[in-house]
RNA sequence: GGAGAGGUGGCUGAGUGGUCGAAAGCACCGCACUCGAAAUGCGGCGUACCUGCAAGGGUACCGUGGGUUCGAAUCCCACCCUCUCCGCCA
């Protein structure tokens, strides 16, 4: 959500911000609605203000008990109300007008961001690790399916397109990966881990920015409440309409949940394995900040990704996506890219971005000095860290084998119970 | 799912149609007293928005949204949430 007040005071500004984003000039309209609002708020109020005083002496005649001038002054106040009853209704009218354009605009990137209007104007920042020597790679699919250990076709009787069976070491490495990133986060970075309701409501969504706008990407259950596409949504809104002590800030969560999704505008893509499907695992790390820190915090929370793919000695590496491939919410965005041999190209693994005070405007999430006046909106973050369906992706195809087995990256042994191979022993 | 109770300011808790943005207490802030502190006394102490150069003025907010009324924390309707008991259940 945006401030309409620094938007009254330089439109300029945010028509200029909006345009990186690809966006035609936005002020004009939401001026012109906003001092309409105002306009007619202010009469309202007026006529408010006379009806009251009228209701007072009202109240003050039936007390000495002359019903002729209680009579008189209620039939003087019929007018006044009609008055304010129009007035207020086109104002509440406008506003809603207002709102509804203000809650579909995406917020302004920060001034560091790169311009460009896709993926192709993201700027690479550094580069981990190099890509393994495998002669004819193959991809997660014919591995996992000649390991015997994933089965997306009994997944698509039981459930369609775009879900996935793992079964035995792979379901395991699964839940390795979730574990061994928790762990990370939690026991090396501060991270509270957190185990969030996947069920939300409205409010939430809005708060986080997936709605208004991107309804069609998310399931929605028969009793009207929405299954998070990401943990950020739940671990966000802990905070929805609260006021905290700047004095317990930052505020670091994390959480491995399942995440839903509908690909709703992704036919087509990404249609084989394991790389796009409608439910995955991720572990989500999200920070609440002072308006100060969040700068700082943004550029932790992606060292705290990046750890999880050094300790398992995958390569990748970090972008900074420009302002044309943002997401809705962002006013900066890392995204950490991981080595795909079979596709000889990076994968996005993980998004760390910072959203200022865009998330915490919608949810009214504000924070306070103990024994100072005034409040002031808290700053979010989010990042993966990371996605768990990817990561397994990524190591079946980085540490296989010419005969289609898998080695265990050494971090992740023990999560494995020693286990050193996926398939054949050796 | 059935029956009942309830949601008031940072907290506790009064208030069932008129000067209630809301008693009182606690907490907090300032001042006085004190060498200092405690105790005590006095004063202050919500948020958002509109308007105004400012001082100030105004509107709204007692779970949320509607309604009745000249006037609603108070009456009516719907919804949300919490608690108690019963049933069911991982």
């Amino acid at each position: 959500m945006h401030d309409i007040r620094a938007l009254r005071a330089d439109p300029a500004a945010y028509d200029a911000a909006w345009a990186l984003r690809g966006l035609p000039a936005q002020s004009p309209a939401i001026l012109e609605l906003d001092a309409a609002v105002r306009s007619f708020q202010t009469k309202s109020q007026e006529a408010k203000a006379r009806q009251n005083a009228i209701s007072a002496e009202i109240g003050q005649a039936m007390r000495r008990g002359d019903q002729a001038e209680a009579q008189r002054l209620k039939a003087a106040v019929e007018s006044i109300k009609s008055e304010v009853a129009s007035d207020e209704e086109w104002a509440n009218l406008q506003k809603a007008k207002l709102d509804a354009i203000l809650a579909a605009l995406p917020n302004l990137p920060a001034r560091d961001v790169p311009h460009g209007a896709d993926e192709h104007g993201n700027v690479e920042q550094r580069r981990w690790g190099s890509a393994p020597i495998i002669t004819a790679p193959k991809d997660h699919v014919a591995l996992g399916e000649g390991l015997g250990l994933m089965d997306f076709e009994a997944a698509a009787r039981t459930s369609g397109a775009r879900f996935v069976f793992l079964k035995g070491e792979l379901a395991r490495l699964e839940r390795a990966l979730g574990a061994f990133m928790l762990d990370i986060q939690t026991r090396e970075h501060g991270y509270t881990e957190v185990s969030p309701p996947l069920l939300v409501r409205d409010e939430a969504v809005f708060g986080t920015g997936q709605l208004p706008k991107f309804s069609e990407d998310l399931f929605r259950t028969t009793d009207g409440k929405w299954l998070i596409p990401t943990a950020e949504v739940s671990l966000t809104n802990m905070v929805l309409g609260q006021i905290l002590d700047e004095a317990e800030l930052p505020l670091r969560l994390t959480a491995l949940t399942p995440c839903f999704r509908s690909e709703a505008g992704a036919s087509g893509r990404d249609t084989r394995g394991m790389i796009r499907q409608h439910q995955f695992y991720k572990v989500e790390l999200v920070s609440i900040t002072t308006p100060e820190q969040s700068q700082d915090e943004h550029e932790r929370m992606t060292g705290c990704a990046e750890a999880v793919l050094k300790r398992l000695e995958l390569p990748f590496r970090t972008m900074l996506l420009c302002t044309g491939d943002m997401g809705f919410g962002a006013r900066k965005t890392y995204d950490l890219e991981v080595w795909m041999p079979s596709q000889e190209t990076y994968r996005e693994i993980s998004s760390c971005s910072n959203c200022g005070d865009f998330q915490a405007r919608r949810m009214d999430a504000r924070c306070k000095t103990a024994g100072e006046k005034g409040t002031r909106f808290m700053h979010t973050l989010n990042g993966s860290g990371l996605a768990v369906g990817r990561t397994l992706v990524a190591v079946l195809e980085n540490y296989q084998d010419e005969g289609g087995r898998i080695s265990i990256p050494t971090a992740l042994q023990p999560y494995m119970g020693g286990l050193t191979h996926i398939g054949a022993a050796s």
